[in-house]
DNA sequence: CGTTTTTGACCAGCGC
DNA sequence: GCGCTGGTCAAAAACG
């Protein structure tokens, strides 16, 4: 009699639970409805936004064509490399783009909502598999000027160090390597060690998950040296592009101390050579950033510069450097809290701008990072521009910005694209299950209300835009391909992605976010030196 | 055999 | 001036 009681109560209880699970589903439901509406209305309007930014930004370009076919002719001369005479300037920018190891893995694709959790990681995939970086920008009129302040006499005289081309990094940056100069100027090149010291040198730092020795990032390298840096165990390798006999292109490959699953390649100077298609992507990437720093140090002072002088900087990207486009948003750049720091003081600082695309998505994480991405330079301030994505999709979404802090703990001229952006996101990644846009659209919504509402965010796009601009233009002849080329970030992405293996067949890292996979194998915590890293390879390949 | 990597040496800049 | 550090060179080794 008790045992039937009990029973029926049994019974009674668990169609309640069930009752009451199924409540809670409908309530799920019907919030993510609600949600899915309210995204819809908000991807409406930034579409809205896309739109009439698009079209204001192909009337400039028409605008500017035959300005830009005139300045062209001054390419060759120097043009303002007066202005840059100041002291030289190393300038830093990192960029961060990568992948988390804990990613959602593929398996874990399903389309239940029984929980968020799940719902996210759905998301996340079908984001990481879809969603391309689409500025969707025509070349058409992008013979472009707008590096042109950075670009040096190109004659045969000039030695490596000074070919600068309209290209990644653009902006001028050059490599003077101490012996290099001592050699031009044994050569008697006196005028060109004028503009050399006065030619700002910008990096361009990636941050990437990735678990092979070096990122392909289209270009072919050799290594030509190895040091281990101050307060990080793994070693520096330093390589320089061997696509062309006098490209002056180098970059540092280091894993970070904090988390050996990602690594830190630095770029420095600019390709005298055309680029790969494959090569384009990472070149767009960092000539943003580049000429972002370029031009915003060009316009600084020694020290702090003001934040007139930074919204200065931005402007110029945003307004004069964009081939002389007035891209023309809204004013509150003035508000850009850019620092460049003391360019003429001993302690050469580097302001840092980081791109941090890798995927942290613990706040605690971020903090970590913020302080302590870049340990063993505490000489060197930084600006950290910070691109953070909470997966794997990396390039294709921007935002939640955390910042990295590069040199110290500081946090000095940070640009913080902060939760805003992160929610943003977030509602994008959402509707992107719901409505399956086509990837590219939603990121250039993304971009969209990233750039009407982040100043920083503009000019960086702007400058990214630039720097496509000065490809298609320039005799960058891989990158910018044509004129009139459509160039899209997502398929610059694709060839990358689509080309796992370096010229030299060796594998190298591709960056999850170009392969939209998840790396192959689980990245190993031991010290990831280079006989580590060329095992590693070696079991790959 | 040509190319790439490794690695110790060298150099310059900077701080003390 | 000295030591430290980052960056580069270049010979030797490894690789294909």
């Amino acid at each position: 009699m008790c045992t039937k009681y009990a029973f029926i109560l049994i019974s009674r209880n668990s169609f309640s639970l069930q009752e009451k699970e199924l409540e809670s589903a409908k309530a799920e439901m019907t919030e993510v409805r609600e949600e899915n509406a309210r995204l819809k209305t908000m991807i409406q309007k930034i579409e809205d936004d896309y739109r009439s930014l698009h079209m204001r930004f192909i009337d400039m370009i028409q605008q500017e064509e035959p300005k830009n076919s005139s300045s062209n002719n001054n390419n060759n001369n120097k043009p303002s490399l007066s202005r840059e005479n100041i002291e030289e300037t190393e300038l830093f920018v990192s960029l961060r783009l990568g992948t988390s190891l804990s990613e959602p893995k593929r398996d874990d694709h399903n389309t239940t909502s029984s929980s968020s959790k799940t719902r996210e990681d759905s998301e996340h995939l079908q984001l990481k598999e879809s969603l391309k970086l689409g500025l969707d920008y025509n070349l058409e009129a992008s013979k472009s000027d707008c590096m042109e302040v950075m670009a040096p006499d190109r004659s045969p005289e000039n030695s490596v160090e000074e070919i600068i081309t309209k290209d990644e990094e653009a902006a001028g940056e050059t490599w003077p390597p101490s012996k290099v100069l001592k050699t031009a100027r044994s050569n008697g090149g006196e005028e060109e060690i004028s503009q050399q010291a006065s030619v700002k040198r910008a990096r361009v730092s990636v941050r990437a998950r990735c678990d092979t020795p070096t990122m392909n990032d289209g270009c072919q390298w050799r290594k030509y040296g190895q040091k281990i840096a101050k307060g990080n165990p793994c070693p520096r390798a330093y390589y320089r592009c061997t696509v062309a006999a006098a490209c002056p292109v180098r970059k540092q490959v280091q894993r970070c101390a904090e988390d050996m699953s990602i690594l830190i390649t630095t770029y420095e100077g600019t390709h005298n050579h055309p680029l790969p298609v494959a090569a384009t992507a990472m070149a767009s990437t960092t000539s943003a950033a580049a000429s972002m720093l370029i031009s915003g140090s060009s316009t600084s002072q020694p020290g702090l510069i003001p934040p007139a002088a930074a919204a200065a900087a931005s402007d110029a990207l945003t307004t004069n450097n964009l081939h002389g486009l007035n891209f023309s948003l809204s004013d509150n750049s003035r508000a850009r809290p850019f620092h460049f720091p003391n360019t003429s003081s001993s302690a050469l600082p580097f302001p840092t701008i980081t791109l941090d695309l890798t995927s942290n998505s613990t706040p605690s994480h971020h903090s970590n990072l913020f302080s302590s991405v870049f340990p063993q330079s505490p000489k060197y301030p930084s600006n950290s521009l910070s691109f953070s994505t909470e997966s794997n999709m990396v390039p294709t979404i921007w935002g939640n910005g955390y910042l990295k802090n590069g040199y110290n703990n500081t946090n000095i001229g940070s640009v913080n694209f902060g939760r805003s952006h992160s929610q943003l996101l977030d509602q994008f990644n959402n509707y992107q299950k719901s409505s399956q846009a086509s990837s590219q659209q939603v990121l250039t919504e993304t971009l969209t209300k990233a750039i009407t509402s982040d100043p920083s965010f503009r000019s960086v796009i702007a400058a990214a835009i630039s720097s496509l601009a000065a490809e298609g233009g320039g005799n960058q002849g891989g990158g910018g391909e044509s004129m009139g080329q459509k160039l899209k970030w997502g398929e610059a992405m694709q060839v990358v992605s689509s080309n796992p293996l370096a010229p030299n067949g060796k594998q190298i890292c591709t960056t999850n976010y170009l392969n939209h996979q998840q790396p192959p194998l689980p990245f190993s915590l031991s010290k990831n030196n280079s006989k580590e890293a060329a095992a590693s390879r070696d079991q790959m390949n």
